[in-house]
DNA sequence: ATAAGACTA
């Protein structure tokens, strides 16, 4: 493959008008001077691997470069995938402005919308749209070349995605149509794609490009503290107090923590209205606050060898020793005696779930005279970019999501970050001038027990669904899938174990070790869901059922469905839309139903402004039901191009379902959640293992630990016998389940009949015949349950014969 | 008597 020029060489240039300014801008990037050594490597390799820090303009600028050599000429394109949506349309935009070209030539397509066409040259998208495209034409025959950005995140789809081009670039080439593969990391850890032997023989040139980023002095504390988020506090007031105008970043774990700095600081910096009115300060930064009138004037520069700075004596304030520690090792910051003038800071929280308008906030000039300090989680980190930003502080610390991946429970912990992260943190200080960060931990600390790299997600996170769309596109022994780091075996296999579980796999009749997908499992795999909601939706056959089965799905599918901050509003929402009869046996589903029909409603009527008022008064969390409602569109779009003859509408009214359809709904639920059904304790068990009768304690079909019913959810209360949950976490040793729908036991054999055995037909009570159905009953001795079967005692159903 | 960080088809 190396030193072959293979016929992109003698591709036709494409002429490019740019504008001035972009000439002019473009010319600062280092990457400039690298077009060509770049094009060269890609002309004589099909893979390379390009590595460049933030700043070096990788991004925008390769995709710029293969334009130009004319690898979309002949009706092929350029694809370029990003982990994000945000970054697939902005990026996008910058690359069609930069090249002159309209957003029909430079386009985008993720999940929910797009703007490409018949003469898109170059395509932005997410990961997650290219893996679908692949399902339906594998040789991606409509791209001469993929571009697969920030593969250093190593998200579960960038990491199959490279897997999969390993082999689409090997067939192309022997069809003499090669797909050039440029795989892109901002660090230099790319070792599990060059010398992963498995998945390219041959290991791939890597060209290092330089980065324009500022630099970023690092800042650690001598002891780590206790408590990070007063000393968090602490650092931002001898920021604020002494050093020279610069938007402070701060990076907590948290949504509550962000809050209760966030309000911390705004007590202790106050910002009122009049601050900004009174003052006549144009763009000079260097005036002195003499006078409290001029309380929201810009800091002074100061110079940083000089800690003493000109204050009206009413603003000094000193900070006692003990309580800000001695223990720096930077002199920048002085901790002996702080002198404080109160000028007021702009504080803004920042976390994924908040409002988008309060999130965009970040991005508007804070008011005149403020210094902008933005509290923030992981957020910031990658997915939002805050301009100015000179002073990043940083706790160290991270919020993961951990999963066992033999009882699917889950878990949140906070724990020390990488020191990739921390190096990312940090160099979100120097963007737009040289920056410093503070650590809000010891250096000793940070070498020797912060892990070097995050994991790769697709060791800490459930793979049921990868395997299952990777068997849906003929990849049959997963173990020998070119992995740049592979799960664990016993991951896979306890994966496959639910899938088959679930009926979309089935052991090979002639291969023991091999599951083949099954008919269902292919419908399913068809569906952006995870595999029990989308077993659930292709039970959904009956129409009528399909509606109310769809606000379901698309609702659960979201994260953080429910609710928003406003919880005594939801609270009484919650409990009147699941009240009784059937509607409460249907439980949290229902609330889930019926916020949906509402949502729906209300967009229908008013559109985002009806949902916003919907919202608010009952107390819904607006930015997740929107993303549910999109969801709920975009299958029944889905449903209507695959199956004509249901014919389904996106903005039809729903009634609430009838008694009859909400068991049938129960009954689906349960046939796609059979692995996730429990069974409440008796009073003898309660007794045994001295839990208080009033307790909601329940078994779990796969576990051995007793789970409780969570707070929020509506069946607290009535604790039905037998219920099926959508989740379930461990919170401080204790297990709780959530969005929980009551079943009947007499079900189980029927829509769950894999994990259910009769052991044997009871004498005792007799069978017996039922006049009112006319039909033979009689009692058996069953277990439901996969892992210990044994654990649950024998249970009595009562079966019809 | 109330796990929640951030991504995505």
């Amino acid at each position: 493959m190396s030193g072959k020029i293979d016929s992109a060489a003698k591709k036709q240039p494409v002429p490019v008008n740019r504008t001035p300014e972009i000439i002019e801008s473009r010319s600062k990037l280092p990457i400039i001077g690298e077009e060509q050594v770049i094009m060269e490597a890609i002309s004589e390799n099909d893979v390379i691997i390009v590595v460049g820090e933030t700043g070096s303009g990788k991004t925008t600028q390769v995709p710029q470069f293969l334009y130009e050599a004319g690898y979309s000429n002949g009706n092929k394109m350029i694809g370029v995938t990003e982990p994000r949506r945000i970054a697939a349309i902005s990026v996008s935009q910058r690359v069609a402005e930069e090249l002159n070209e309209t957003t029909d030539i430079v386009s985008y397509l993720i999940r929910f919308e797009g703007n490409t066409g018949t003469n898109t040259k170059i395509k932005f998208m997410t990961d997650g749209v290219l893996l679908k495209e692949i399902q339906s034409d594998f040789l991606l025959n409509k791209y001469s070349a993929i571009i697969l950005d920030e593969a250093h995140e190593r998200r579960v789809f960038s990491d199959i995605l490279i897997g999969i081009l390993s082999r689409i670039v090997r067939l192309r080439q022997k069809r003499s149509s090669p797909l050039k593969l440029i795989i892109m990391s901002a660090t230099l850890k790319v070792d599990d794609f060059s010398k992963n032997q498995k998945l390219f023989p041959q290991p791939p040139p890597i060209i290092e490009l330089s980065s324009r980023q500022f630099p970023v002095t690092i800042h650690f504390n001598k002891k780590t503290p206790h408590d990070y988020l007063a000393e968090a506090y602490n650092k931002i007031y001898k920021i604020h107090s002494n050093l020279p105008a610069g938007a402070i970043l701060v990076f907590l774990t948290g949504k509550l923590e962000v809050k209760q700095l966030v309000s911390k600081l705004r007590k202790a910096f106050p910002y009122r209205e009049t601050d900004s009115t009174d003052s006549k300060i144009g763009s000079n930064n260097k005036c002195k606050p003499s006078i409290k009138k001029e309380i929201g004037k810009p800091l002074p520069d100061i110079n940083l060898d000089d800690y003493d700075i000109e204050m009206h004596s009413e603003d000094e304030l000193i900070i006692s020793d003990n309580s800000s520690n001695d223990d720096e090792d930077d002199d920048e910051v002085p901790s002996k005696v702080m002198k404080f003038s109160s000028k007021p800071l702009w504080v803004l929280p920042l976390y994924s779930m908040l409002p988008a308008h309060k999130q965009s906030k970040i991005f508007e000039p804070p008011p005149l005279g403020c210094r902008m300090c933005v509290v923030s989680t992981n957020v910031a980190e990658l997915s939002l970019t805050i301009p100015n930003v000179k002073y990043v502080v940083d706790c160290g610390k991270t919020k993961i999501r951990e999963y066992d991946p033999l009882t699917s429970v889950s878990r949140f912990s906070v724990v020390w970050e990488s020191k990739a992260s921390a190096n990312q943190r940090a160099g979100r200080a120097g963007r737009t001038s040289p920056g410093h960060c503070y650590r809000l931990f010891s250096s000793a600390l940070f070498n020797d027990e912060f892990p070097e790299w995050n994991l790769p997600e697709i060791q800490t996170t459930p793979i049921d669904n990868v395997i299952l769309q990777m068997k849906s596109m003929k990849i049959d022994k997963i173990t020998s899938f070119p992995f740049p780091t592979p799960p664990d075996k016993q991951t896979i296999l306890e994966a496959e174990k639910r899938l088959i579980t679930l009926g979309a796999l089935e052991v090979d009749k002639n291969v023991a070790e091999i599951n083949n997908i099954t008919p269902l499992g292919k419908s399913m795999a068809a569906f952006p869901l995870s595999p029990h909601y989308a077993k659930m939706l292709c039970l959904s056959k009956d129409r009528s059922l399909l509606q109310y089965m769809l606000f379901i799905i698309s609702a659960m599918s979201v994260q953080e469905y429910l609710p928003g901050d406003n919880v005594d509003a939801w609270k009484k929402t919650k409990l009147s839309w699941a009240n009784k009869g059937e509607f409460l046996l249907l439980g949290d589903l229902m609330v889930i139903l019926r916020s949906m029909g509402g949502a729906s409603h209300a967009m229908k009527k008013s559109g985002l402004g009806g949902l916003q008022e919907y919202c608010t008064k009952t107390g819904l969390h607006q930015k997740s039901i929107l993303e549910a409602w999109k969801l709920n569109n975009q299958l029944i779009n889905q449903l209507n191009i695959n199956v004509p003859s249901l014919n389904l509408n996106t903005d039809s009214d729903m009634t609430p379902p009838t008694p009859i359809q909400v068991k049938q709904i129960r009954q689906i639920v349960l046939a796609g959640m059979l692995d996730r059904v429990a069974r409440r304790l008796t009073t003898n068990e309660l007794n045994r293992n001295g839990i208080r009768p009033n307790k909601a304690a329940y078994y779990a079909s796969n576990l051995t630990a007793i789970v409780y019913i969570h707070n929020s959810s509506v069946l607290k209360r009535s604790k039905p016998e037998w219920l099926v949950y959508q989740e379930i976490f461990e919170v401080q040793d204790k297990m709780y389940i959530k969005g929980l729908t009551a079943i009947e036991p007499e079900w189980l054999p029927v829509y769950a009949n894999r994990l259910c055995k009769t052991l044997k037909v009871l004498d005792d009570p007799m069978p017996s015949y039922d006049e009112e159905t006319g039909k033979m009953f009689c009692t058996v001795n069953a277990t439901y349950g996969n892992l210990l079967t044994n654990f649950y005692p024998n249970y009595n159903l009562i079966l019809e014969l």
